[in-house]
DNA sequence: ATTATTAATGAAAATGGTTATCATTATCAT
DNA sequence: ATGATAATGATAACCATTTTCATTAATAAT
């Protein structure tokens, strides 16, 4: 469903008023395969339309977060990172980050025992410790080749 | 070995001098079995020893984890939290928090299987990707019995 | 023990990511 | 077309952490 208002329908049950910059940021995450910074989409969308606010950035992401749109973890040096939830490649993985450059890698492996193991963690968790169990991050930090 | 100097020994491969702000620091933590956020531990060492600067809790924290003597990890809300590295109770435990409350659990449900396949993982992934990898952070979150 | 060296400290200011405030703008039901 | 009000964006505030730099104090040399 490509055009102008790819997105409207999805988000719509989320809010009530469609407006340019949330297509623009839900656009440029879909597009860009990479996690980004709330920063790096300020930047990137500043160029085509020099009349955002970082501040509605923030506000989209929060927006999107909640309403499944996007992921959001922390990296390392300690800000968010934001990538899009793609339905095609669904694949569960998790992030492998450099502590010294910032670089993330995606990777997916042992994915199926992995999968297992976070859902029998999270049913012993929320019975034992009566939690309502809503996510998890796994992540793995280290030096990349480069940086070592 | 217990005294004014507990950890004086240890510290001493790690850095060139011994201090006070440093031992106090320390035997905080190693008492505490609680994790703390650089703030908590300021607040509780600044009543018995005024003195003490958040700059000096904060440059020693670094200090203590590049040392192995503390773990840090970072919580829900954007701040950093400290543990000591027992050794007694060395077992490998992970984190439950609670997004509305911030309240931290320790668990170690599944430590075995987890163990396995952290390790599995870490070395595929050192070698797919040429990484050094030095950890990782492993962690659920949702909301604790109160809150939800 | 005294002194010299310089690592370590702490007060204050700076930094950087994120959030709150609020007047203005723009979406959408009517 | 119009009005109600959701959403925006400029600015300031916030808060954890880091930097700066003059002062203090731990250790080595004497």
């Amino acid at each position: 469903m490509p055009g102008p208002h790819k997105w409207r329908h999805r988000f719509r049950a989320h809010v009530s008023r469609w407006t340019a910059p949330r297509e623009a940021i839900l656009d440029l995450l879909s597009q860009s395969s990479k996690h980004m910074s709330a920063k790096e989409i300020y930047a990137t969308l500043y160029r085509m339309y020099p009349g955002i606010g970082l501040t509605t950035v923030y506000r989209t992401l929060d927006l999107l977060v909640r309403a499944g749109f996007i992921n959001r973890f922390t990296s390392g040096d300690g800000q968010n990172m934001y990538e899009f939830k793609s339905e095609e490649k669904k694949e569960h993985h998790h992030h492998l980050t450099c502590i010294q450059c910032g670089k993330i890698i995606d990777y997916s492996d042992f994915v199926e025992e992995e999968l297992e193991l976070i859902k029998k963690t999270e049913e012993t968790l929320a019975k034992k410790h009566n939690f309502n169990v809503l996510g998890h991050n796994i992540e793995f930090y280290g030096l990349c080749s480069k940086c070592k």
